[in-house]
DNA sequence: CTGAAAGCGCTAACAG
DNA sequence: CTGTTAGCGCTTTCAG
């Protein structure tokens, strides 16, 4: 195994000493032709700085270190794109781990963030994290959490998030707009974005005289449960004799999930029921499927924004949700804001 | 700022020296009471170790560099699971960047990943950084190339792909299987993998007495050109008076602008025209779309592991495609193996 | 079992 | 402009 060139290699072979060679490599002022012997040393033995070593002095690394829950979601790969390119902007590397939505792998993993003495932390993730993300803020490294807002922020700790409460509003104008007013939904659980999600679109169905009773709604944690979550739903609308004319999903991780137990069950799609769910993806033109879409592009290049320019005071951004109207709540306008429609989807 | 509890705070507090702490830290033989005062002062200290300082004695970090070129594709998203899962086993992170498909930014993430000091590198892409990646493996971090094979590969550079020539094969023989004997392809272009597999397909083809003229093929190097090419494949088969009754996609990357294509220009599917495509994905089950599944996971597994167990030898595995058979190509066995039906999907 | 001291690869004063 | 020196936070001999 070949030992790698170090600073003092590079100095022994240029004839000059560590400082100069650091001088050169970092820009510093050195004669042109010390400088062109030290950089035919550094070619010569193909010197490669170590970071490492380099960020000790820096105080943290120059890598933005990103926790996801779960990758699958569409939702993620654009954010991690927006990310990607506002680190490449700022000389950053992204670390990244997915917690596959387990709590213990995502405390390690934060506290891993934390031993690499990472720029900042952006999160999709970390009820579980909050003392030690509060700690890292205070020695300088900025945490942004994606997709929830964090009650009473610390300084140095923020949140880029979804107005979900507007978009389950979003939901319920379009819905009502072509003429459906018997909605059922299908939701992911206790997380604040889905409760909000279900209480925009509740509270505006009231304010059309329209109420969404709780049997309307019906929990799937995961895709296995989506079956049986639908069936009841189906099966509850049958019994009180007002079957449904609309379905929504709350969560764009179940949406193929709730369109397949849909479809699988003869209910055709948008003649029988609307079908209106959470974040575009590669298939919705294609499959004529309107969304709610997060600007999750933004959203990355925001909370890395957040990262590089370290504000004093916390700050709480709330991005608005767009509807991307298609075929699967039925035809025409609705209540479509003119300019909103079909955006070229995935 | 608060500046951060380093070792030597910590053996202050618990009136101890550094090289007690380090040793509580690392498993030494330290006495209980003693270690319980240590243990103390880390609690109270909030002291989180600082893994960068640590590596400048491992000579490397604990980190696993992986580069992919372009996120959006499906099959990264197992891929990157496969690898998250080995390095977490291992106490490894994964310090990921996406390349864009632009080589400039390859290559600085590349050289980037070496100044992190990274464990081992697994990249999806590559061949501009030869020469770093050989001298990378030479100072001991492995390089494994995933999705192409490197010819006569130097000690510690690896390589785990897609045995593409049988996924051509396996095309081939599918869709003749169903009874279609004239063949239509949308390829990437001329990388490799798109190479061998639309040779692999013309190989079995032409042992079929089926020859697969060089107008059967087009390509397309993003979503935008697959319109275009789709067309000019359909007037092709038109012209000659042999009307098409296949069309295959080698990329799973172009899958829904070749799949729309079709149908956008009235093709039904299966009826005039079997559709069969590469990487199975999330919306195939649903859609009834047969394709050629590369077992992403296991290659990301694989890929980790010999970043993490060097071996002397370099190593080339090349695995097996499987054909997942739904209703695109028809219905029926056609040449299906039993037991290789429907695996559940994306 | 524990501490002092040296050193990892690099940067940052400070002289000259 | 350049070299010397100290030191970043940690591990690792080597004495005791």
């Amino acid at each position: 195994m070949v030992r790698r060139a170090t600073i003092g290699d590079v100095a022994t072979y240029a004839g000059v000493s560590t400082a100069t060679v650091s001088r050169v490599l970092n820009g510093g002022a050195v004669a042109e032709p010390t400088a062109g012997r030290v950089r035919e040393a550094v070619a010569r033995l193909a010197y490669t700085p170590n970071a490492l070593t380099r960020s000790i002095f820096a105080g943290h690394s120059s890598t933005i270190g990103v926790v996801i829950r779960d990758l699958t979601s569409p939702f993620y790969l654009d954010l991690i794109r927006g990310i990607d390119e506002v680190a490449a902007a700022n000389d950053s590397l992204v670390l990244f781990t997915n917690t596959f939505r387990q709590v213990d792998r995502e405390v390690a993993q934060v506290r891993a963030m934390d031993e690499q003495r990472v720029r900042g932390l952006i999160m999709t993730t970390g009820e579980t994290a909050d003392s030690r993300t509060r700690r890292m803020a205070e020695s300088g490294a900025p945490c942004v959490v994606v997709a929830r807002t964090v009650p009473d922020p610390p300084p140095g700790v923020h949140s880029v998030s979804l107005d979900n409460v507007a978009a389950g509003r979003l939901m319920a104008t379009h819905l009502t707009g072509h003429g459906r007013t018997s909605v059922g939904v299908v939701t992911a659980g206790r997380r604040p974005s889905q409760l909000e999600r279900t209480a925009g679109l509740r509270q505006a169905l009231a304010e059309l005289g329209l109420p969404l009773p709780e049997e309307a709604v019906t929990v799937a944690e995961s895709e296995t449960e989506v079956g049986d979550a639908v069936g009841s739903l189906l099966a509850w609308a049958r019994s009180r004799d007002r079957p449904l004319d609309a379905v929504v999903c709350t969560t764009g991780r179940l949406t193929v999930a709730v369109h397949s137990a849909l479809t699988g069950r003869g209910v055709a799609i948008p003649d029988d029921v609307a079908f209106l769910t959470m974040d575009d993806f590669a298939w919705a033109p294609a499959l004529g499927i309107s969304v709610i879409a997060q600007p999750s592009y933004q959203m990355g290049r925001r909370a890395a924004e957040l990262v590089v320019e370290r504000p004093d005071e916390p700050v709480t951004l709330i991005l608005a949700p767009t509807l991307v109207a298609r075929a699967s709540c039925g035809e025409g306008p609705g209540a479509v804001p003119p300019g909103q429609r079909e955006h070229g989807g995935g």
